[in-house]
DNA sequence: TTTCAATTTGTAATCATTACAAAATTAAAT
DNA sequence: ATTTAATTTTGTAATGATTACAAATTGAAA
């Protein structure tokens, strides 16, 4: 919990309980959880809290360079600590999304035909391993 | 008007007028339309036609491999027939979406991790050329 | 304790998209 | 030409994620 505090005072935001709990949420989970995701995992500790809420506090940490987001498939936006630059790949059966660290060229800061790229979101999509598996047990 | 029969056929689409005239805008486009932009531009020509045909109408034209759609940003789903693998450009201050025929590995059909790839966006954001540039001159 | 700014909440609005059933069109069968 | 059935198109209502906004709450400084 003290980890959580010294990164968002490190990015100059204020630890707020609730904040902090939304941080820690996210560090805690690995499955890229969409705002709705991250609210109804809180619910319990914080029964009055609010979406509007989940929504400004991931705005504000993104603003702030603490988590990333993005969006596969254009459904609902999920949410990541950023660790080192890496693409998606998302099941189209169970829609799962898998962190995939291949060797992509990463273009961020870098200026290609002649636009300065700031963000770059690579996304697969597909049938994971499991899933094919899952299939040919039941062929 | 023939090349869009054609290739309604060819995918064993029934050619009628709403499909040909859809598929044509979308030809005559180079800016990736949304469902709301090519329904705008083609009130002219129809004006009883309805929103959701254009949405339906893209639906089928994208299960039958005409088109392909992908989205930039979480906004609306955008449309293109499917050129060369390449990848997009969406520019923060004006909106365009450039198409980017850079070196990038196609790993549509491959197996990545053991997950079967069918799809693959490749979504680079920031400013643009002409933005830079006009931003230059304001300054 | 008072004050003031920052944070949080709840509700209503927005926007793209989908669901669905009715209406219109088309082509085949009589 | 008329009937029939299948396909296509339409209009409206519903959905679901997100945002706008104003009121309520909190928390630190004075
Ligand atoms: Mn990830
Ligand atoms: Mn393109
Ligand atoms: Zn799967
Ligand atoms: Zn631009």
């Amino acid at each position: 919990m003290d980890r959580v505090k010294k990164i968002l005072l490190e990015h100059e935001v204020v630890p707020s309980i609730h904040r902090m709990l939304i941080l820690q949420a996210l560090m805690n989970s690995c499955s890229h959880p969409s705002a709705d995701e991250i609210y109804r995992a809180l619910l319990n500790q914080i029964p009055t809290l609010s979406k509007t809420t989940v929504y400004n506090t991931l705005k504000t940490f993104e603003e702030k360079g603490i988590i990333e987001s993005f969006s596969i498939m254009n459904n609902e936006v999920r949410y990541e600590l950023q660790p080192h630059p890496h693409a998606h790949f998302k099941c189209k059966l169970c829609g799962t999304i898998y962190d995939i660290y291949g060797s992509f060229d990463c273009l961020r800061d870098k200026i290609v035909e002649g636009h300065k790229v700031q963000e770059q979101h690579i996304n697969l999509i597909g049938i994971c391993a499991a899933c094919q598996k899952k299939d040919k047990n039941d062929a």
